[in-house]
DNA sequence: CTGAAAGCGCTTACAG
DNA sequence: CTGAAAGCGCTTACAG
């Protein structure tokens, strides 16, 4: 059986609140006292039982909220299933997971989210961040004046006071992107387009980053033209792309970060391009994995929305619920490799 | 706040002790009475808090047996951490958690570690079964005479009354081993070597039959020479490849299901074929990063261990301790391609 | 500085 | 068939 703290209590002769003094470093014990509970905890091995604990946290109802931006991608699908994993397991232990949708890259609402859920006494944020000042600066508002932590959840926004992020290296998943892209092409010119959701989103821009590094890297003769914006729809996407089909008659590839590819794919089929056009997408959909098994889409370089939304809640529930702060600072989920024939 | 089992028996004027009897389905209780108090509940949207459960089911001491093969490879590895990491949240909460480890393929210690493990109390085990009659039996005699729910993890035995198997589908990550290879060597003939652990791990015999079957589709007239065992270790592998060798000198690829790689690699360099001969193997290792950087494994079809240790025990501990079975027979985790690119 | 009591939500005997 | 009490391990006021 377990070592209770009312054994320590009984074997140093104490009471249990006076156990309970000296383990959680509260004070107010006469030193020699202290010396002698924590011998015979250690002696004991004792460890607590956080059952007992969570019990009473409960009685303080801790609320953790969670702003997600409604892309309308079938990536938010998968953070927001997560996220509702995690809400239940928080909910059956006694806590509350309220959980906002604003825009996609509506900083407006984004704030307005923030105040209501403080309003609401969140203890914790779980944030889809937008990188924009109003923003960086309310997460540090959050973090310093109301003592609300705030977890960044699939794009990170660094120099500010989140406590972690929870998502993919996305610099890194670029690099993979370039360096399967340059063992397709192998010649060593070409034009590749990069086309991408919204510029305010720091996950796609670290990917792009570390695509276009990547790329002059190991294939520096390649041209990489500008990055086209599509707010992760078809229907711009398809324009995007006939206007680079227009211009750039010998396109070798497209790198997507973003949703849309259906736009991409129609255009480039209109244009009988799909066989000489090598394409590399980001999102984990059952659209894209058509794609992959009929060769439209070469590789996909995704990422687990569903564990990231579920650890980002689990990560605020540790720290407020059993007092355990996250291990590091960045929590990079798996870049993820799919070709047709590991679906 | 949330609705306790206090308030619906306070709205529906009764004990505690009779809404506990009517929503667990205890019995003895009056129809009309019982009518009352699930209306009440129901319209109040109580859920049961799982923490006040879980603090009485402590007080029987909940064990979970866990007994792994020692194969000493760095996929045993990964499972153990997660099963260690399983063992401190089960204790957090309580339980208790029993690791024992048994030599590689050996029936007799595994059997003996099971009548310890019942010895001992555990109402759940976690086993990396062999595929031997006596075992297979012994799962069933835990599950029907003992009562204890066996999880299988690594590699999974049907046809037993084990409740459910956490791993890989290896019948699948052989397929996709086949799908990859046939895209390298692309020319309709060649010889394919199989290099193996043990005959009686399911989860390599499945990854070959998936790995033969899919090419036998996809590419007919590729040669593949029979299974050979090395025991995951590299020596064996390096004198298994050095008879292939130099029976079959127009090698065309390797595919190893289990440790043994760096035998298998210095024996090619040996002989100046590691150009000529293309290697998947399928540890997620160092050593095998290593040699996917420099291009002498081509790829890793890997599996997340340390996510599968973690996860059998806790299916067995939710179960146990919140009466929750598990949803899916099968706990299927990812099959993970890793190039020399995402690593 | 320390102890005794109350309580978190639930279940389990026990008494009626 | 039903209720009142005790208790799981811990923390929190409160009283001294």
């Amino acid at each position: 059986m377990r070592v209770t703290i009312r054994q320590i209590a009984e074997e140093s002769g104490v009471s249990r609140g006076t156990v309970d003094r000296v383990l959680n470093n509260r004070g107010k014990v006469r030193p020699e006292v202290e010396e002698r509970v924590r011998k015979v905890a250690e002696e004991l091995g004792y460890k607590p039982n956080l059952l007992g604990r969570a019990l009473i946290k409960m009685k303080e109802n801790i609320k953790i909220g969670v702003i997600l931006q409604d892309t309308g991608t079938p990536y938010l699908k998968t953070l927001s299933d997560g996220i509702k994993k995690a809400k239940g397991e928080v909910e059956d232990f006694g806590g509350t997971v309220i959980v906002k949708a604003v825009d996609y890259g509506n900083v407006e609402q984004t704030l307005a989210a923030m105040n209501k859920l403080k309003e609401a006494g969140i203890k914790g944020l779980v944030l889809m961040p937008i990188n924009d000042k109003r923003v960086l600066q309310k997460i540090d508002q959050f973090t310093e004046e109301y003592g609300i932590s705030v977890v960044t959840v699939n794009a990170d926004v660094e120099d500010t006071k989140r406590i972690c992020f929870v998502g993919q290296n996305s610099v890194q998943s670029g690099r993979a992107a370039a360096g399967l892209m340059h063992d397709i092409l192998r010649e060593e010119e070409g034009t590749i387009a990069v086309i991408s959701g919204i510029e305010t989103n720091t996950s796609l821009s670290d990917r792009i980053y570390g695509f276009c590094d990547e790329m002059k890297k190991i294939s520096p003769k390649t041209e990489i033209l500008d990055t086209k914006y599509c707010f992760e729809d078809d229907l711009i996407a398809a324009h995007l792309t006939e206007s680079i089909l227009n211009r750039y008659e010998d396109l070798s590839a497209i790198y997507i970060t973003c949703h849309g590819e259906k736009g991409v794919c129609d255009t480039l089929r209109k244009h009988k391009k799909m066989k000489k056009v090598t394409i590399i997408a980001c999102d984990l959909s059952r659209q894209n994995y058509r794609y992959l098994k009929n060769g439209d889409i070469k590789y996909l370089i995704g990422q687990d929305g569903r564990y990231q939304g579920y650890e980002a809640v689990m990560t605020l529930y540790r720290l407020l619920f059993n007092d355990e702060p996250p291990k590091k600072e960045h929590k990079y989920t798996d870049i993820i490799v799919k070709t047709k024939y590991n679906i």
